[in-house]
RNA sequence: CGGGAUGUAGCGUAGCCCGGUAUCGCGCCUGGUUUGGGACCAGGAGGUCGCAGGUUCGAAUCCUGCCAUCCCGACCA
């Protein structure tokens, strides 16, 4: 197979699509807008979740598993939510095939097995959860309930990207409630933050925390918070939203709780969600134009020992000392393979992890035997060194340490070198254009302004930033009174 | 879903305008030599030219419809 990829200057979407076949992370499938998750890009979301599902599990969380289906009494029970995804919902009306009379060895629906009520291919859980969660709450004693599920969720999207945006895409979604407004608020900024943790410190992508404005909030939502992130080529994506949903799915579904003072009151609820899209944030927050760059602590594999040889007997003496370090190794924690694949010559298997963008390559040779060393090269900055055989974990640690660090921080300088002021709408128009990026500017606090802002730019706000400088200012494109600054971008 | 482009072996392609059963490279198989940045030699296999119709003695080539992918819009995690 041919392993060159376009360059990210070329065409950086080309560039991301060959990146993401040929590192093997997924393959276009027979399902339009559907993708297949291939080993290789499996591992890496395996990793991501055992990550998150044990921060959800210390934050007290418990996972669940929910119906796929949704009957469609229930799906629009909430109206703003039902209302917001009705447009991308895939619809269940029969439950059987039969053989077609007219065409011999083809199917057809059976017109008889129709179902009384339609089912819904889930797009997001809320609807079957709440349904659910009426049953369960009666008492302030039932509170909070914080449940998670991992789970396949359905959005027929008009046009759909690897990772980014697929008809059908893996993710988490957390729904809990809770006795008080205050509690579920709290909850909505803990899950914020535990995703901010995630992305920042496994990922190594920077975000910015913050909320949604009320054009971008999700559906049935009373606040949406995000982690905004910044790709490559100087657009946003949102890697993951947190919902405070106020009290509208409980009453929506009718789910009340007694409270100590014996006064019923409508529970408070969130929801929370992070999906494979991480894994596209992933690609293309650090990657190069030789193939996927990863942080070793999310890499399926951390550590790749290529043997150099000449002949048998070197090969065995080589296998004789890898065994050693591959024992070492492993006893440190560290994810470590050995590709003795005589297939391929050592310039192939090079060129290969890279691609696919494993932390640590170790080359060790007959030369490097007799010196005691060993030759690693990272794969962030390409750098090679010889190492001493002698405590080689230790310094294999130190490494993939330092890559996770630098990963980040190369990605976080971008980041900050791409947040910008802009107080002119000329200015924020030609920043837009030419420089990329988060721009922050002044805006009048209004859907129409946004809107029209998104018309004309095509630029949306990405987020107003937690905690954030409050400063008076005019709106950037009406001139209306602000009180602080909001991070526009165009966005994927 | 609207506009544009593309679809030929696992991958990348030539041929299409001007109709006569498909070119080259990589990869694959066998044998040998090799192995410190994508090896070399010899032999070999692999294609209903995206799918379905139509025109024609004959279609990769012309016509119609559909499907898929990419880009630009609208929609969105």
């Amino acid at each position: 197979m041919s392993k060159e990829i376009t360059s990210r200057q070329q065409d950086y979407s080309q560039w991301y699509n060959d990146l993401v076949i040929k590192a093997g992370l997924a393959d276009y499938s027979a399902v339009r807008g559907c993708m297949v998750i291939k080993p290789y890009g499996y591992a890496l979301w395996e990793n991501m979740q055992r990550e998150l599902d044990r921060m959800f599990k210390e934050t007290g969380h418990q996972n669940a598993y929910f119906p796929l289906f949704v009957p469609k009494s229930l799906f629009e029970a909430e109206e703003k939510n039902a209302e917001g995804f009705a447009k991308e919902c895939a619809i269940v009306t029969h439950y059987r095939l039969k053989a077609d009379p007219d065409n011999k060895g083809k199917l057809i629906v059976d017109p008889e097995a129709k179902l009384e009520e339609e089912l819904v291919v889930r797009p997001t859980s809320e609807a079957i959860i709440w349904s659910t969660y009426k049953g369960w709450i009666q008492s302030y004693r039932d509170l909070p309930l914080l449940i998670n599920q991992w789970a396949n969720v359905v959005r027929w999207e008009m046009r759909t990207r690897l990772f980014l945006r697929t008809t059908e895409f893996l993710w988490q979604e957390g729904h809990t409630a809770h006795a008080t407004r205050k509690e579920a608020e709290d909850e909505t900024i803990q899950m914020l933050h535990v995703y901010a943790d995630f992305a920042e410190n496994f990922m190594a992508v920077p975000v910015v925390k913050g909320v949604k404005s009320a054009n971008e909030r999700f559906a049935g939502a009373e606040d949406t918070y995000c982690i905004e992130a910044l790709m490559q080529d100087g657009k946003a994506l949102q890697a993951g939203t947190s919902h405070f949903l106020g009290q509208n799915f409980a009453k929506a579904f009718d789910v009340k709780f007694t409270d100590k003072e014996n006064k019923l009151d409508y529970v408070w609820a969130t929801s929370w969600g992070v999906s494979t899209r991480l894994i596209g944030a992933l690609v293309m927050a650090h990657s190069d134009d030789q193939g996927l760059v990863l942080p070793p602590k999310i890499a399926p594999v951390q550590v790749v020992i290529v043997p150099i040889f000449k002949g048998e007997e070197q090969k065995q003496l080589i296998d004789e000392k890898v065994m050693g370090l591959v024992k070492e190794l492993k006893a440190a924690g560290i994810t470590v393979k050995y590709d003795d694949n005589d297939n391929n010559r050592p310039g192939w298997k090079f060129a290969e992890y890279e691609m696919k963008g494993v932390p640590v390559r170790i080359a060790i040779g007959a030369r490097d035997i007799a010196n005691n060393v060993v030759e690693v090269a990272r794969r962030d900055t390409k750098e090679k060194m010889s190492l001493s055989m002698e405590g080689l974990s230790q310094q294999i640690i130190k490494l993939l340490d330092d890559i996770q660090t630098s990963i980040f921080n190369k990605a976080l300088r971008y980041r900050d070198e791409h947040i910008t002021p802009a107080n002119t709408w000329d200015e924020f128009v030609d920043l837009l254009d030419n420089k990329t990026g988060f721009i922050a500017c002044h805006w009048d606090g209004t859907s129409e302004t946004e809107d029209k802002i998104k018309e004309l730019t095509k630029a949306t706000i990405r987020c107003i930033p937690l905690n954030n400088l409050q400063e008076e200012g005019k709106c950037i494109l009406t001139g209306n009174p602000s009180s602080q600054r909001v991070l526009f971008a165009r966005a994927y």
